[in-house]
DNA sequence: GGTGGCAATTTGAACGATCAAATCGCCCCG
DNA sequence: CGGGGCGATTTGATCGTTCAAATTGCCACC
């Protein structure tokens, strides 16, 4: 940075500068070892004064390679942040392994196999992260046919045989920590608030439930609600079953919003205190809205973002290691 | 897609499977009035038949460009999943206009104006999208000595005068409609909740508030009320302002999380009736949170996107047009 | 003093696209 | 029948980097 427009400095150019060919200045930085010591301090100085940058388009078509992990944005719905949160900590994570992460967002349903593929054989991204794998998702044998590389955040369900790698939080066992939560507070009559039977996840925290019941030897009988979307329909659902003649006295749930409905559901006594007891899953800060704040069940985004980039980058860089399913383990944010 | 290995076909491979010159390919797909009609089609077909796609890093070397543009993703706080939503519009944007979105978080404070020089150097991304102005940021002289192509998402507030592109959404116009909102449904004590003095964004909002409620000659004195971040401390001060002699009727708010703070500290009547009229301003999917659902002032994410995309990619591609200003309209959602 | 070996450095080629200039073929006109 | 003009196509050079192979310089050893 000497006033001049540096944007143009070329390898060539620091080359010149230091007396010495391209092909050395490129060692300097990719092959340390290859350089005499004196010639590398002036090659480095070179490259200080004249503010040299390599261009990374010239890298890519050289290395065959964009060093961009393509993620698509799914359509923002729902009250959760979680995206915002996982956003940020896969852009982290991938920057500590030295690549950036590329948006996009196929304008129609149909369009978005095509986007894909267009990705990749442009060269624009070297690999997929996918956040948003459904039951039984046709994109995955897909991917795995064409030999594009990409990772999971969350279990191929309907397909966990498939070759697939993938990150995942153990949905029961956090709701299974939830319920033993509750049980310390002194409730017996636990319900599970969640998702209807056919999304995995969903399932499984279900699945955790009924084990931490069952272990326990609680009455699950009636004890189970299901609604979609909405902290609407889930104040509705968690109305219903307090209706009930043996209402339950706590809830753990599938989801914030899920936890959300319940706990206004079942509303404040006289001073101010929950009359139900709740515990939701994935700890956004939309459960923080609700006050007293609820206890809930936290993902290690972080450490997710940071597997998922581990992995992916290992298999974008050509390592042939059999498909893996790393498992972690949240955490549940206990609260008054 | 003939079953053979598609992401080692160049240029030259179609123009020997169609008889013709890399150069010819080239002109077919970038300019073909150039090319005789019927040599077209067989080019055509020779690309369709090998799946040819241009290799991006070769193209990104050669124009000089990448087409991509560069956003960074802040940490995560609060409880709106703005950042969702305009992030979703963005990439759309962004897509439509032929360019795709690069995301990226410097680790440390400091390092980040480093980050950014780093990633026009290296020609990784054209420019960046800037959408966490702050007043007088140090950013947007230091991008402007330097000719890199930005725009911002929000007015450069205590620098306006300065040769910036921004676009913005005119906050004090949505207040105002606020206002009436509540004065149409026989409010007259209305008071403003929002974020201490120093934001651009919210003293804009304040003003907006106190020029709608001169024009109807009404009382502003002792309604003011302002707070920082989370709902508990917006709970905390709409909790004072109502208990004081003459206590507001109604709430405009700078944001759905004071909103959702006002609501919370009127509570609910006998009938689960609100008694405070409240209006939010960014109609965040969070407000929903709140039963009966809050009115709230919406900006308009889509058009910002576009506008905000549309000012870039033109300015990347060199016009020298003039720094502009774009203000955008927000709409009140009135609800029950 | 010639030769082998080795470390340090340089040269040539390639990655895959596009631009600019050169070439080709054809028709028209003097 | 030769040359000008024009549309269609091709050739050569280039963008900035890195790999592989070639070259240089130096020292030790016989």
């Amino acid at each position: 940075m000497n006033g001049r427009d540096a944007n143009g400095v070329t390898i060539s150019d620091v080359a010149a500068a230091a007396g010495v060919s391209r092909q050395t200045v490129s060692n300097v930085l990719n092959r340390p070892a290859r350089v005499a010591p004196d010639t590398a301090t002036r090659v480095r100085r070179a490259i200080e004064e004249l503010g040299y940058r390599p261009n990374r388009a010239a890298q890519n078509l050289r290395e065959r390679a964009s060093r961009c992990l393509g993620l698509k944005i799914p359509a923002p719905i729902g009250v959760s942040n979680f995206l915002d949160r996982f956003l940020y900590s896969l852009t982290a994570a991938a920057g500590a392994a030295g690549y950036h992460l590329l948006l996009f967002a196929p304008t129609a349903v149909d369009e978005e196999l095509a986007t894909y593929e267009d990705l990749i054989r442009t060269g624009t991204v070297d690999g997929f992260v996918l956040a948003d794998v459904s039951a039984r998702d046709r994109r995955l044998p897909w991917f795995a046919e064409r030999s594009i590389p990409f990772v999971c955040f969350g279990r191929p369900w309907g397909q966990e045989d498939g070759p697939y790698t993938w990150v995942d939080v153990d949905g029961a066992y956090g709701i299974e920590q939830g319920v033993e939560h509750l049980i310390g507070r002194g409730h017996r009559r636990i319900a599970y608030l969640g998702w209807p039977e056919g999304t995995g996840f969903g399932d499984e925290r279900r699945r955790g439930w009924l084990r931490a019941m069952g272990r326990h030897g609680l009455e699950t009988d009636g004890l189970i609600g299901v609604c979609g979307e909405g902290v609407a329909v889930a104040v509705a659902a968690a109305e219903r079953m307090l209706a009930r003649p043996e209402p339950p006295t706590a809830f753990v749930c599938g989801s914030d919003t899920h936890a959300v409905g319940a706990r206004l559901a079942g509303g404040l006594d006289a001073d101010g205190r929950p009359r139900v007891g709740v515990v939701g899953f994935d700890d956004s800060p939309a459960a923080s809205l609700i006050s007293p704040r609820m206890s809930s069940i936290r993902q290690p985004l972080d450490e997710v973002a940071r597997r998922v980039v581990s992995l992916l980058t290992a298999r974008v860089q050509g390592s042939d290691s059999p498909p893996e399913g790393v498992m972690l383990r949240p955490e549940l944010v206990a609260r008054e």
